[in-house]
Formats: C-alpha cells, sequence, structure tokens
DNA sequence: GGTTGACTTGACCAAATAGTCAACTAGCCG
DNA sequence: CGGCTAGTTGACTATTTGGTCAAGTCAACC
C-alpha cells in the first residue's frame, strides 16, 4: 500500500531545493517545515535528525532526478561520444533554467553540499560519494565502451572518467560561484580536448563574452 | 608603525583555519575567538561582523599565502610547461601535507567556501570570485606563453585556463570530499590530455589504488 | 464499538547564536 | 600630570537553533 500521508516526500523536496539554494548549514529545520508546510513533531517522525533528512533527501533526489536523467543520457540507443555531447548540452540547459526559474546558476548539489559536509557531517559526505561514485561510473562505462569501438584512445578510463567528473563539478561550481551560466559552455570544448576528439553538440562554439 | 596588537591577525589566521577544516557556516564567533584568545568585544572591534572577517580572512590568505606561493610557481625561471607541472605537484604535495597534519584532505578553502557563500553571502562569494579569477590569471598568463614560444596549440587560452582552473578545483573537492589525496594525482595526467603535451612531474604515473 | 498504529499538533526546552555595551587598561604625546 | 586613543574585558541581550514530548486525530481492522 503507498504511504497515507505526503508529508515526508514534501519533506524530501522541500530540503533538496532549500540546500541547494542555500547550504545545508545554513537551512535550519524551521525554514524546512514551514516551506513543507509540515509541523516539527511530524518531522521528527519521520527522521530522527536533520542529518538524516539530508541524507535521505540527497538519495530521493539521485533515485528520482538525476539517476533517470543518466539512463536517458546515456542511453544504449546513443553512441558513447554522443553521450558525452548530450551530457554537456543538458548540464547547460540546466544552468540556464536554473538562472531562470531559481534567479541564480545553483550547480550541482551533491558537490556544493558534500564540499560542506566533508567537515563536519561524514554520513553526509560519504553519501555524496557513492552518487559521485555513481555519476563516475556512468563515464567510465562509456569510455570504455568508445575505446573498445576504437572511437577513442585512453589509456586509463577509470581515471580519466574521475577527472571528466571533476571537470564538469568544478565548471558547475564556477558558474554558481560567479553566477554564471555561460562558463558552462565551456566543457564542451574541455571534453574534446580531455578525450582528443571534437565533440558535437548544439551549444555553438563561443560568443563573445563579457 | 606596525600595529600594537597581534589580536586582528590571530583572528584573521584563526578564521581561515577554522572555516577550511568545517565551513563558514558552522564556525561560530565563539570558537574562534576561543581559538585565537581573542575576547568577543575585541572582534567587534575589528571586525563589524562574522562576514567581514571572513572576507579578510580570505584576502589575507590571499595576499600573504597563496599569491606568493603562486609566485614561486609561475617564476620566469621556469618554462611554462614547468610551470604547469610544478603547480600540480605543489597541490598533490598541500593535499598530502593537509591529510598528514590536519588529519583530513580539507581541499581549496576559497572553492569550498565560495561554493558555500554563493546561496547566501553574495559579499563572500564575490571575493572568493575575484580570488579564482587571478589565479586564473596565472594560467592564462602561461598558456599565451607557452603557445608563443611554439610548445602548445591552444585556440583560446582564456577558456582553457577556466577549464584547467575548474579541473583543479574540482579534483581538490573531489579529494576533500573522499578523503582521499591520492586523487590530485590524476591532475598530471589530466593537465597533460587537456593540453595536449606529456607533463613532466616528479609525481610517478599511477600505484595501485584501493 | 473498541483497539491499534500511523500520523499530527503546538507547546516546550536547553543550548547556541551573532552582536552590544559600558567600563576598564595602557601606552603615547603634550 | 592629564587626556587621548587603540585595544581589552566580560557580562549582557534577543533570537534562533535542533530536538522533545504529551496529547491528540483518524482511518483501518477486529
Amino acid at each position: 500500500m503507498p504511504p497515507k500521508s505526503t508529508a515526508r516526500l514534501r519533506l524530501l523536496e522541500t530540503m533538496i531545493e532549500s540546500i541547494w539554494e542555500r547550504s545545508y548549514a545554513t537551512v535550519p529545520v524551521d525554514l524546512i517545515c514551514d516551506r513543507a508546510d509540515v509541523r516539527k513533531g511530524s518531522f521528527y517522525h519521520f527522521f530522527r535528525s536533520k542529518t538524516e533528512l539530508a541524507i535521505a533527501a540527497l538519495d530521493h533526489l539521485w533515485e528520482t532526478r538525476s539517476k533517470p536523467a543518466l539512463e536517458e543520457i546515456f542511453s544504449p540507443d546513443r553512441t558513447p561520444l554522443e553521450r558525452f555531447g548530450r551530457l554537456v548540452e543538458c548540464w547547460y540547459e540546466k544552468s540556464l533554467w536554473c538562472q531562470q526559474e531559481k534567479g541564480r546558476v545553483l550547480g550541482c548539489p551533491y558537490f556544493s553540499v558534500g564540499a560542506e559536509a566533508a567537515g563536519g557531517e561524514p554520513e553526509l559526505a560519504a553519501k555524496v560519494g557513492s552518487i559521485l561514485d555513481q555519476i563516475q561510473g556512468y563515464l567510465e562505462a562509456s569510455l570504455k565502451e568508445a575505446i573498445d569501438r576504437g572511437d577513442l584512445k585512453v589509456k586509463d578510463p577509470r581515471e580519466t572518467a574521475a577527472c571528466l567528473l571533476s571537470l564538469i563539478e568544478g565548471v558547475s561550481t564556477q558558474a554558481r560561484i560567479h553566477n554564471d551560466p555561460e562558463r558552462v559552455r565551456d566543457l564542451t570544448g574541455a571534453f574534446g580536448r580531455m578525450l582528443g576528439v571534437e565533440l558535437k553538440t548544439k551549444l555553438t562554439p563561443h560568443p563573445a563574452r563579457s
């Protein structure tokens, strides 16, 4: 039987949103409760602590949004190189969407929270770590496939996947810090240079930047 | 005449350390005061707010540590490519040092604080942004020099510098999240691949990793 | 009808938080 | 000396924080 109440779900979604816009530490339980229209007591009925909610929320975001999105991007229908191109496109579109809908470029919630949690919230940081590893897994698998197909010459796909991920996340975070979605454009060229191929995306090469 | 009291300086140094180990939001003013052995009143004699101290502290760190270190790394005595190699070496050594002395890999304080501050502390985020831009400047200048010398073929040095910086910072943050300094090793190969050359560093290619 | 168990409610708490303030000290300059 | 100023002190406030709790509601099941 499905859960009788939507409160738990509302808390998860609200937590993600709040944490993404601000940061883990600066989002008080009271704010989450207000925004989710849930009373404090109910909060602690579903979750033993704020940390536990955060972990559950990241997990929820991963399972319901990020993982499905990556499944689409890394679909077997595409060639490996097409997947990388699509990944970069999606990342850029998300940044644009963020700025328009949220008023700010917010970057990657996993990465920001992970960096924050690494100093003081080890379980939260570990959850982020495992999610990042899974993302890296998609990259690595496609790298290997590309190598097998002869599309790519890469010595160590594991290391290269790690670098690609760091690159994406680094660029995203820069975009967040500077509140500039255009920084994410650079990813197309950077991916290409890193892999030694020319990536095809819809993103035009490079308009003049302020 | 030099300042009569070291309290201000102690606050700056303590703030950097605390913020680096934990995060901006989770470092209370009282803790800084305790660790710096300064009373609350003195704190607010020197700084109007916690935010103001944080900004001053990042500035202090930049001027007294990071900038001099980069000046050495990017010294004209080195060829541009040697500088990149040295940069990667230093970054890796710092990560190792961190783990040994601090008990944890802490990554880059600017980047972590920047990501955090972007949601709610715009002035702090702006300070980080300007510091990151300056780091990028060193990279860009050396890229241009390398191109002029014919050591490198890069279309857009500005964009490439931005990507290199994102890569460094992304890798650093991953190292922080996973508390694994070895992740920073990957930078040598990644830099090389990004620039289309083989970088020479003291870092051995790649030992087996757990 | 009565009992159970999941969920809700709002009042409550102790601790932590950023920031204030008036009084104090000590060096320095006339 | 006397007064000025930079710095120091610790007690103080108002608010916010994460978390608790006892008393409820309500639908399902016996």
